[in-house]
DNA sequence: CTGAAAGCGCTTACAG
DNA sequence: CTGAAAGCGCTTACAG
């Protein structure tokens, strides 16, 4: 590995001035800048980005903590690897590595602040965290790198959020059903506490009282926002409840999905006898039994977006704002349909 | 940041013994140990990684490179996030930090010699890469630091590899196939001079042979593994070909995915016309229109073991197999059905 | 067993 | 414009 020493000797300048010729800082002649880049290319040189870091209080690398459900084999979701690709893509275009971390929403309590404190990274992207907003402020109020979290608001001022609109997405969701004449409208993936979910729900809400409809805390159904809970939590609810519902607004297409297989376990046809919707819009949903409607969220852009917001911060020039909201949209598959009444 | 500086001059000692106390090399006293230790735990104090980095020559990280096609719309898979998973977990188990890189196959070229060369990681671990064995191993073949490649065999001496045995995915499948009966099987996945394509159809020629079957070129269609060549393949042999295949084997289910699609949108009817498996038994198979039959692969326990396998070389106390090769298992669900001949 | 010194590869004031 | 010196936070021989 050639040194920076090495590129002096052979420019005949000293260090100092190769470093300057390098990196451009102070002034240095024409000529031996020339000298100098000659011969750095000669060598090879490539600036050991270790002892950069050392001097300069930075390591160039930003932290991506990706959290899920301690059973690991319940651990999936196609939406993280499209996160991780943009954001990582994102970082390295601007000259910044990726450190990936996976985790359980046990170990954040002592992976975050490990990780924070280990000098291995300038800042952190959290990406699927269910821990409730109280819980995740207090947490992440000890970390003094700058803290974004992804695909869910803020928890408290000094922590960026880069997110799409979790409310208007319940909204519009539960505005559509309701627009194919359902009125017995369920709301699947209820954790209280947790932004994404509070907000999906609150646009629910709202959507069925704009329209007349009663809000029933008996068609809100617990769910965790992985498939498991989608199953449970469905079949779950259809015995307890005297009514059943006609449509099911789902928070994540993860449960949707878990929710059709707990239907299709209960004898309901979907969507003949019940509708479902999901949100996000993961891949490969036109090739199920029952092509889901969802709402799509714009990942790409979400981790595009964060890794930008999070450079801007590290270099001082952020001129992004401190919450930054994206649009999500409406498909239309088979999984929901007008009410024959 | 508290450095080992102030962990010294709180301990009364030289950060020289300071050191020694904390990483145990040299002979210390158990009392001045104490002391120092009880310092450190005081003030927080963590080691600066970037400082024990420039002097131990090494950096802690290990790279993982997930390479992929072009059109970036078309890059997503959810074996990815497994072996992702099982890597960063392994490797941070034993005290490592994951590098992820996710770039496409026509960078491989430029960025796989870029990262080694960066300093920022010490050995690497190759995920997805198409590029095909005599042309990767001639990529590899100038990297100094240690390479390993998961989910594909070695193309050269030198590269570690840790794989699932491919040869025996394709035979197991394509001899599933032939005792339901059939007898015009079609290998949908060719992609010469890429080990796992060349060993699964390999797998699939002499299974056939074996059974006294004829191999044909017009039933091996060409696939780069992901979806989107799985339905322009089918759809392409379907109307070439003169005698329609029964049965289809796909050398992974994303191709089988597309091949699905594929055929509805031809009108083909799966498995009543057209049997068809797959391979890697990725999530929720069972869910799609035709549950898919398939062969799994075991992702995570390949991310472990390459991860154990790595940093056994690190460390010098590698004690597992150049090349690793581990079983996969058939999964029979609907998409593949006997003869009724 | 302990501490002073040198050095890892770089950058940053500062003198000339 | 150029170079000698100091220092980033650590570890490693080596002298005592």
């Amino acid at each position: 590995m050639t040194t920076i020493k090495e590129v002096a000797k052979l420019a005949g300048v000293a260090v100092s001035t190769a470093s300057n010729a390098i990196n451009g800082n102070y002034g240095v002649k024409k000529e031996t800048k020339q000298k100098v880049i000659e011969a750095a290319r000669k060598l090879n040189y490539v600036p050991n980005p270790i002892a950069q870091g050392l001097v300069n209080r930075n390591t160039g690398n930003i932290s991506i903590i990706v959290s899920g459900p301690s059973s690991f084999n319940l651990f999936n979701n196609p939406v993280f690897f499209e996160v991780l690709r943009s954001i990582t893509q994102t970082l390295n275009t601007a000259g910044y590595q990726a450190h990936l971390n996976i985790i359980t929403t046990e170990d954040e309590e002592t992976e975050i602040p490990r990780i924070a404190r280990s000098r291995y990274t300038d800042a952190m992207i959290l990406v699927g965290s269910r821990r409730n907003d109280i819980d995740l402020a207090q947490l992440l109020g000890d970390i003094d790198i700058p803290v974004l979290v992804v695909i869910r608001s803020s928890p408290s001022s000094g922590v960026y959020a880069v997110s799409s609109d979790h409310w208007n997405c319940g909204y519009k969701g539960t505005e559509y059903l309701i627009q194919l004449g359902h009125k017995e409208i369920a709301f699947l993936g209820a954790l209280p506490g947790v932004s994404i979910a509070d907000e999906r729900l609150a646009g629910y809400r709202e959507a069925l009282e704009d329209h007349g409809l009663t809000y029933r805390d008996s068609l809100v159904i617990e769910g965790d926002f992985y498939q498991e809970s989608g199953l449970t939590g469905i079949r779950h609810m259809l015995r307890q409840v005297l009514r059943k519902p006609t449509a099911i607004f789902a928070a994540n297409d993860l449960m949707a999905l878990g929710a059709l297989e707990g239907m299709e376990q209960e004898g309901i046809r979907v969507p003949e006898d019940i509708s479902i919707m999901g949100s996000d819009n993961i891949p490969n949903l036109h090739l199920l039994k029952v092509p889901l409607t969802t709402i799509s969220t714009p990942f790409y852009e979400i981790g595009r977006l964060a890794s930008e917001k999070i450079i801007g911060i590290l270099e001082g020039k952020d001129d992004l704002p401190e919450k930054i909201v994206l649009p999500s949209e409406l498909r239309v598959r088979e999984s929901t349909k007008r009410m024959s009444s």
